[in-house]
RNA sequence: GCCGGGUUAGCUCAGUGGUAGAGCAACGCACUUGUAAUGCGUAGGUCGUGGGUUCAAUCCCCACACCCGGCUCCA
């Protein structure tokens, strides 16, 4: 037989001479094709491109452009990476070093505890630019353990993976950089570089470049803070320099985005030295939008059916002792006050007190579901190094409710809650949404497997028959009970965890919980904690990058400014501010003591949503020039109009119908 | 908490072993302008805090606080 035959994607055959590789079969497709392809698949397995294909297989062509094929690019130049800091670097230990999403890393170990500097970083990236120009092939091969270890025999990290690996105590990392047990596969670029790897690789190193080195970081070994710290560089590589640009293109909208930096330059929040890390102070401006995610939120809970409440910011320990708080969580709490009459604590949440209220009196299952809401206060010791402006904050405020139900009503709830969720979350103008179901961890878990399975049970049924597809992390629950986070996307595509619904049989077992059934007898409810913004920090700064800092109207601080043209105009403006505020519209004017253009200016700095511009023929007709935010300018607008078009826009964003799907 | 970098005027940032500078903002004066930066002038800083080295420290060293990029953690 001096041919094969190769099927393909799309259901065809080819027929290609005995011995044919991935490349050979891209090249009698078209040079183009060729010219992309990094790496294909056989019979589903992702394999180099030099790959001999045998009779019958299934072949597909993985190209560059592709997420798979950036994949194998990031991954090919993540070993020039570690290429050139073997050679530029005497001693360097190298561990491991995959692709990621956007670019790849790779952690380092320098002898005697060096870092890499950001010059560092510089000659590093030379180096790798002469590997690339220099060719060299990626070269497969297997090779026994025994082989490996002595290939390896001075790099202690690569002898750890590849001796878990064999030993069968390999996770998912490790399985990641070698394969499998049997055997060791290697990639060779050079007489002295070798690394450990599951491949597939591009052809040669010529075939990357288009490439950036990032940063340069601390890392755990084996992501475990009791391990060493390892060196990690960042990079970002992409198909081509277009592509390359557009991504550092990103990062620096991104970066314009910055909640912290809007949050000062728009004069919202401040984060001052002197009350300490992780605590901030709401300004004029940040309090407005504040008030009015709150006023919000409060009319919609009211709308549905909750009960508010509020707790104090202080607890006895005891409380938290009884709820299991303090077991698992006394490192994350503020330290503890000793008073003559006990020891307290700052109510890092508000769970123990909502089921306080829930036993202080009898309860009836007529009652139920009690929906209990509070924006709590808390105050939680995150460690220093993981603040993170309002994202990762010390004292903020939960928008937190706790449900107690019977367990027949906890699939309904949940789905209805789903429907809550997304819904209020349109409001802010989220409409992507991502679901996951976190589930037990043995470890940091306390109740029966039992009770965990129902409560997992309910989750999942709740997503099910809402037809959402999702995600289960393993593992990632909270103590006291399976979990639904919600993601959302924001403008430019990010993924921000908001909402979460927390199943809780635990906590009314410690309380003690009951009501009276229709049965007469005594049952335990169960609780359902659950959040929408989460924070009300965290969702405002979500907010301001997903606004961009440019909030709609309805949430503006500010959102009308009236620019009188000239001294002569004052009077005017002054009367046309004054029917805006009757309106009940946020509004100021800016006097005419800049120029026009520099007054606009500042107005659309400031993302105010309409400027307002009043000269002499608004004088005479009782109009204004509207400058929108984004829009274009229209002369000549009757007071009356603009009043009448944004009050319907304002009160459409406030309470307008919501779509919920 | 760990690794690295940082903290200079309200903001963004230069800079130096001999106690500091720009742009914007603020304030004043002139200009009175129809849609994204008018001109001139004034004022503003014990250079994060506390120690140390030095004749002399904003600069060098140490500690602490806070911030930034990651790691770890996140009820």
């Amino acid at each position: 037989m001096s041919e094969i035959s190769v099927l393909l994607p799309d259901g065809s055959s080819r027929a290609l001479p005995v011995g044919s590789s991935i490349a050979d079969l891209a090249a009698s497709i078209g040079s183009r094709l060729a010219k992309a392809a990094v790496a294909g698949t056989v019979n589903g397995a992702e394999v180099d491109l030099t790959v001999p294909l045998s009779d019958g297989a299934t072949v597909s062509i993985i190209t560059a452009d592709s997420d798979a094929g950036r994949h194998v690019l990031r991954h090919s130049t993540a070993h020039v990476l570690a290429q050139a800091v073997l050679q530029l670097f005497d001693g360097a230990h190298f561990t491991i070093g995959p692709a990621i999403e956007d670019g790849f890393y790779y952690d380092f170990a320098l002898p005697d505890n060096k870092t890499f500097s950001d010059d560092d970083l510089a000659s590093i990236e030379k180096r790798m630019r002469e590997i690339m120009k220099a060719n060299q092939p990626f070269t497969r091969s297997e090779v026994s353990v025994k082989e490996a270890l002595a290939v390896f025999a001075t790099q202690p990290y690569k002898c750890e993976i590849i001796e878990r690996v064999t030993s069968g105590s390999a996770d998912g990392s490790d399985v990641g950089e070698v394969g499998s047990a049997d055997s060791v596969s290697l990639y060779r670029n050079s007489e002295s570089f070798v690394d450990l790897c599951r491949g597939p690789h591009v052809p040669s190193t010529s075939r990357l470049g288009h490439f950036s080195l990032m940063k340069v970081a601390g890392a755990y070994w084996r992501g475990n803070e009791k391990g060493p710290m390892l060196q990690r560089i960042y990079g970002t590589a992409w198909e081509s320099d277009t592509a390359l640009k557009e991504h550092l293109h990103r990062l620096e909208e991104a970066t314009k985005r910055d909640h912290r930096r809007l949050a000062n330059e728009l004069d919202l929040l401040s984060f001052p030295t002197e009350l300490g890390g992780g605590l901030a102070v709401w300004h004029p401006k940040g309090a407005i939008v504040r008030k009015l995610m709150e006023d919000y939120s409060r009319q919609r809970h009211q709308d549905g059916d909750y009960q508010f409440v509020y707790t104090p910011h202080l607890a006895n320990a005891n409380l938290f002792a009884k709820s299991g708080h303090l077991d698992f969580y006394a490192d994350g709490m503020y330290p503890p006050m000793e008073m003559d009459n006990g020891t307290y604590y700052m109510k890092p949440m508000n769970c123990p007190m909502h089921c306080l209220i829930f036993d202080s009196r009898q309860r009836s299952y007529r009652e139920l579901p009690l929906r209990l809401f509070e924006l709590g206060n808390v105050y939680r010791y995150e460690r220093a190094g993981t603040l993170h402006g309002l994202l990762r904050i010390r004292g903020f405020t939960q928008d937190d409710s706790h449900i107690y139900c019977t367990e027949e009503q906890m699939a309904d709830e949940i789905s209805s809650l789903l429907d809550f969720i997304m819904s209020v979350l349109r409001r802010f103008g989220f409409n992507d949404f991502e679901f996951n179901l976190s589930t037990r961890d043995p470890e940091k878990s306390v109740g029966s497997d039992e009770i965990w399975g129902k409560a997992t049970e309910a989750l999942r049924e709740a997503l099910d028959r809402h037809g959402v597809e999702y995600k289960i992390k393993e593992g990632d629950a909270a103590f006291y009970g399976p979990k639904i986070d919600i993601d959302v996307r924001d403008a430019i595509g990010r993924k921000w965890q908001l909402s979460t619904i927390q199943c809780d049989f635990n906590l009314p077992e410690r309380f003690e919980l009951e009501y009276v059934g229709s049965d007469g007898a005594r049952h335990r409810p169960i609780m359902l904690h659950r959040a929408l913004f989460g924070s009300i920090e965290r969702f405002f700064g979500v907010l301001i990058e997903h606004y961009a800092g440019a909030f709609p109207s309805w949430l503006s601080p500010e959102q009308v400014r009236v620019l009188p043209v000239a001294l002569a105009h004052d009077e005017y403006a002054t009367s046309v501010v004054a029917q805006l505020k009757k309106a009940g519209f946020r509004v100021d004017i800016d006097h005419a003591d800049e120029q026009l253009g520099k007054r606009i200016r500042n107005a659309k700095t400031s993302k105010v949503p309409y400027v307002l511009v009043v000269g002499d023929d608004d004088v005479a007709h009782q109009s204004v020039g509207v400058n929108p935010r984004g829009g274009e300018v229209e002369r000549d607008v009757s007071v009356v109009d603009f009043i009448a078009r944004l009050a319907v826009e304002i009160s459409e964003g406030q309470l307008g119908d919501i779509d919920v799907s």
